[in-house]
DNA sequence: CATGAATGAGACTTCATTCAT
DNA sequence: AATGAATGAAGTCTCATTCAT
């Protein structure tokens, strides 16, 4: 009755129903029954919830960052990239049934106590506004005004995928992706 | 010790906590605990925990469509709409303590079971989109283009309400409302 | 399936479950099970099993308050109050299978957070304590001298409560007994 | 990282735990994270924590039973012995927190099933009684008396070792001390 | 001899809700 | 209209133990 590798099925099954149903409405119990282990086998790798959300969160933001690499890395114009990044925002949400970001959905459970998960939340955020401000950057020959344009693309990214996620619907996505374009021309 | 008008005391308890602390981090008892009002009164007056964060939802969207009909009401110009708005948006945060939107927030914890609070947060956001359209066709004469712009606005309102959630800052809001009265020159 | 009185059911339950096994030794589980009431049912009355093990010292407590009250109320010579104080023991400790004094038997599973049962077995022993002193100032004519006779016979009871746990027998019951009459004399 | 001795660093480890917070306070991961093994190790050197429980408690007899056996064998007087025993005892509960007798302390939470525990706390607390016995024997020439004197010895050390640990004090090992003093003469 | 992953059972506590009065 | 007691289900977490390597 033992099976090995309960950590991974763990963390990949608490990935995806925390992002179906969000932090708080997913309980241990879930987890473990979808993941096909015990109780204890979960705590054995993971001392609380908390820090499994927190795992949970890295591993994200650890994929994010290759995307993000990935595209700076790549030969497109600044503006195709933009639009590249919200193509793929479209995607991903469509994808995931309008779900919206998992970071924002968990800051929003989230009290002071847990500041694990929101440290990493301000870290992935920092770094997707990093992120914005190097696209805009290439496109900005001035730097202040690059970062303040880069700034605005890290806005419209975060107001697109929340309205997404209120209105089930991809406009706000297109919306951003334009506002992006123009603000890169 | 009787206490008259317990269901405006619930929901007005109700509403401080929620806010405060989220939907789901938000328990009956504490509620009715706070309110000074018995378990059962509690269900004399809302049917469901549900119910009453619909009735939290509506209350403040009533009070919103005030706001809303009060700006356009006034003599401002739409810059000086905008900026006044999100300027009224920095006071709400920083005195909320940076918890960001009711309505998102509650979106994030809602499945589709909940679809009174879902209706709810999308009989909002769409009003307030349709607040940023009418701003933005106050000042842009072709109304595609404002409708568009109107859209963006509200993009940029939802990011800069997330991202002062997350970051606790304010300067997402500062960036929407530089960008907002750029788009409306 | 409703069931009152659910309170007294519990407290009564819980006080044989912790007098025969310890309270570290009995589970909330089991004493619902066997008190007939839901788990919920349990914390509406008693907010922890910390405050449950409160509520069943203190019930105990008050009981030997009236025990002593009764002897040192009675027309019997102080010798003859030893000596039915120690054979209301022996009786006691033979009827309950000598598990010895509830008191010290919680005091030994209780850690300093604990404070609340750390508490009543002090004010507990402190008052058998102050009951033998009243008993030896009655044969005893100095008073300093009574004082340490009586703690004496606490001493000697409190031995002879543990030993007759850990050996299953009265002998020590008998011989604090013959001790106290000797003192007294 | 290898590490030798790895039973006794176990058997060091859960005495100290034990002592400190009781059997039942203490679990086998605490022990052995303490101890630096793994839990495979632990139930190598120990089939099970009742085994290592025993162990614990058959160490410290053999370390009381010399006590006793170098008391013995001193040029004490009787008086002198029962003395420098309790002075002892008093240096014993203060060094360690006022935590009580470790025997009486286990059995206050082992049921019948633990018939290996109780068997150790049954063999110590004779022995103990047999020591008293013992220090009777030398000064008081009727051997019935003696016997009877030694019990009562015993069962005020032992009723003081556990008020001692109730209130946190050590006036029961004075009036303890002074009785067997007394008793002695 | 040593290890770390896996386990079933159970620990204490809280959830939103309903009942009888 | 108002109450406090009662509830089933679920919450997070820990227990002593055993397994394959």
């Amino acid at each position: 009755m033992k099976k090995p590798n309960a950590k991974e099925r763990i963390l990949e099954t608490a990935g995806e129903l925390f992002f179906q149903r969000g932090y708080s409405g997913v309980g241990i119990n879930e987890i473990i029954e979808k993941a096909g282990t015990a109780k204890a086998s979960f705590y054995q790798h993971f001392p609380s919830k908390e820090s499994l959300c927190e795992a949970w969160l890295q591993e994200m933001h650890d994929r994010s960052t290759d995307t993000h690499a990935r595209l700076l890395g790549s030969d497109l114009s600044p503006q195709e990239m933009a639009a590249a990044y919200f193509t793929h925002l479209a995607d991903f949400l469509k994808a995931g049934d309008f779900r919206g970001c998992p970071y924002s959905n968990t800051g929003a459970v989230s009290d002071e106590n847990c500041c694990g998960i929101l440290k990493l939340i301000r870290l992935h955020k920092e770094s997707t506004r990093k992120f914005f401000r190097e696209i805009a950057s290439l496109s900005i020959p001035d730097a202040a005004r690059a970062e303040a344009i880069g700034d605005r693309l890290f806005v419209l990214y975060s107001g697109a995928t929340a309205e997404a996620q209120n209105l089930k619907t991809l406009w706000p996505v297109e919306i951003a992706r334009d506002a992006a374009v123009e603000l890169l021309s």
